[in-house]
DNA sequence: GCTGAAAGACTTCAATC
DNA sequence: GATTGAAGTCTTTCAGC
């Protein structure tokens, strides 16, 4: 893990369909060379995996929240309860009280209004508080600085 | 944007490297017909763009947290003081009080303080809240469904 | 809007330094 | 590890339906 895999790394984060000559020139590396590097750094997970970002708002996902969710017991075995609701795209446990943090994408605000409720429903949870969006300045890759 | 276009993402989103030829099997088409479709997506900017997904704890970034930026003013057009920080992936500004959200990434809590710092010399910023993540249930692409 | 085929470009591997 | 060159595969385009 040298500088040039972190050229690499951002220069995908960038444009991953770039020809493996582009992405090697802007690296200073043959193509056979950077595809090697790629591929190393796939095999030990650095890459997990080659992904498109969707507008949400044209999957019909235009309202963006967080919603914390307090709970009355420990709740670090429950993630597929969360994980079966679509909206909810992140879910984290969070220090402090027993609580998971939730990031949530619905159309409306009643469809954000329905997970809350479903929320309610998973075994444990004993509160919520829904914070909406107004405007996303910005979302983007993790820094390779 | 019909079904076949959804499953298009979908698919694309487990794996935007796969070729137009598997790509449209596994949604009933040709590889002509799915890279069509596909270009379409892109045209109409729904997918913006091909990127992959990083393991942060690999970059030097396995601390994660979330920071609630309150202000004492409006804050509708800091958005470039808060992309000059790398830590920082996400910025959204949230309906309540004059206030922003953001999500970091830092190596350690030394430099999670550190980004806190810079957060304060940020014109207007008169206080943070940070919540660290103890686990990551997951993190996922918007959903299809 | 989809299909099938052809041309060109890209990935991928082996040999070599 | 990186490079060069060759082989195979995929992307991309276009005529036809």
């Amino acid at each position: 893990m040298d500088d040039v895999d972190r050229a690499l790394i951002a220069q995908l984060q960038r444009d991953a369909t770039q020809a493996y000559a582009v992405l090697g020139k802007a690296v200073g590396l043959s193509a056979a060379a950077a595809h090697d590097r790629v591929r190393k750094l796939r095999e030990r997970g650095v890459i997990r995996h080659t992904t498109v970002d969707v507008d949400p708002a044209a999957l019909g996902r235009g309202v963006l929240a967080f919603v914390m969710v307090d709970s009355s017991a420990w709740m670090g075995e429950a993630s597929a309860s969360f994980a079966a609701i679509p909206e909810i795209q992140e879910a984290h446990v969070i220090a402090g009280a027993a609580a998971v943090l939730v990031k949530v994408r619905t159309a409306t605000t009643e469809q954000l209004q329905d997970v809350l409720r479903r929320l309610y429903a998973i075994e444990g949870v004993s509160g919520t508080q829904a914070t909406i969006v107004l405007d996303t300045f910005f979302e983007r890759p993790v820094s390779t600085d």
